[in-house]
DNA sequence: ATAAGATGTAATAATGATAGTTACATCAAA
DNA sequence: TTTGATGTAACTATCATTATTACATCTTAT
């Protein structure tokens, strides 16, 4: 099982917000058409980022704008906002394991702690890569390829 | 989106073999009734085991055994033999951004880098657990609750 | 030999999540 | 009040997972 597109759509948006938020209105199909994405799921999307408090849309007029600084916002911030993975969740468990055997009876109890401390890397790594990091990561690689 | 319940099955799985495979023939039967998962799949993910060389399947007479030491299987080989998620490839990416953006034409070669670091991070951590640690943990919990 | 018990696997279906699409109510500003 | 945008509901298509039935195949014991 994949992490859904969601995530990767939705730092395309805020690169786009950052090239271009300050010459054009960045609307849902502006969007749609850099990512070559659903106008609907585009606004799906920025309407989760929004909850997450990450970027404000305006309501009737139009445009979307990032709310914080770049370098406040984490890979992560963005994951949680647009998948929703809850503690422990990462990994699913076969339901109803069979309490009469002791393997069925304890498995959850055991493996839990583990599967949780896989989850805590993976969530550490994507909090410690920021919004401006990719930002420079970008910057370095249009400089080294003259673009 | 969460990663399958073939994983935690697998693990139940040598689980099983481990505590009952001296006294009983453990046969995908019994695995289905220990995991409460339905005998196909069971023998679906014990061919895939089988395949990555971690486990010996008897053909005609039946059981399975442990191809290699508990110490020697990581929670990776175990996740690899189940999950077949590639390199870089945890991460499902929206597929035709549009190369007329500066954006949508180098989100994909700019992002791939990060994606790759946090998917390595998760890997990492699970080749870090082998199905000896686990034991010791379910040792340590059997003895701590007298069970 | 063959019967018994197990694995391997094809075929089908149910379920759930993702993603696309149409349609329309709602909103804010010119 | 018109215009252009967002917010959302409703419906669909597609895909992966999981369950299930059915059966060919294999190994051993009788």
């Amino acid at each position: 099982m994949r992490i859904s597109s969601r995530f990767t759509i939705a730092i395309h948006i805020f690169a786009c917000i950052d090239t271009f938020g300050d010459t054009c209105k960045v609307t849902s199909d502006f969007l749609a058409g850099s990512t070559n994405v659903n106008p609907v799921i585009i606004r799906k999307i920025l309407g989760q980022l929004k909850k997450a408090g990450l970027i404000e849309v305006a309501r009737g007029t139009g445009g979307t704008t990032v709310a914080k600084p770049l370098g406040e916002i984490s890979f992560l911030d963005v994951y949680h906002a647009v998948e929703c993975v809850g503690k422990g969740d990462l990994f699913h468990f076969h339901e109803n394991p069979n309490t009469n055997c002791p393997v069925g009876r304890n498995i959850h109890h055991i493996l839990d702690d583990r599967l949780l401390q896989v989850q805590n890397a993976m969530e550490e790594e994507l909090a410690s890569i920021t919004l401006a990091d990719l930002k420079k990561d970008t910057e370095k690689y249009l400089d080294e390829n003259n673009l």
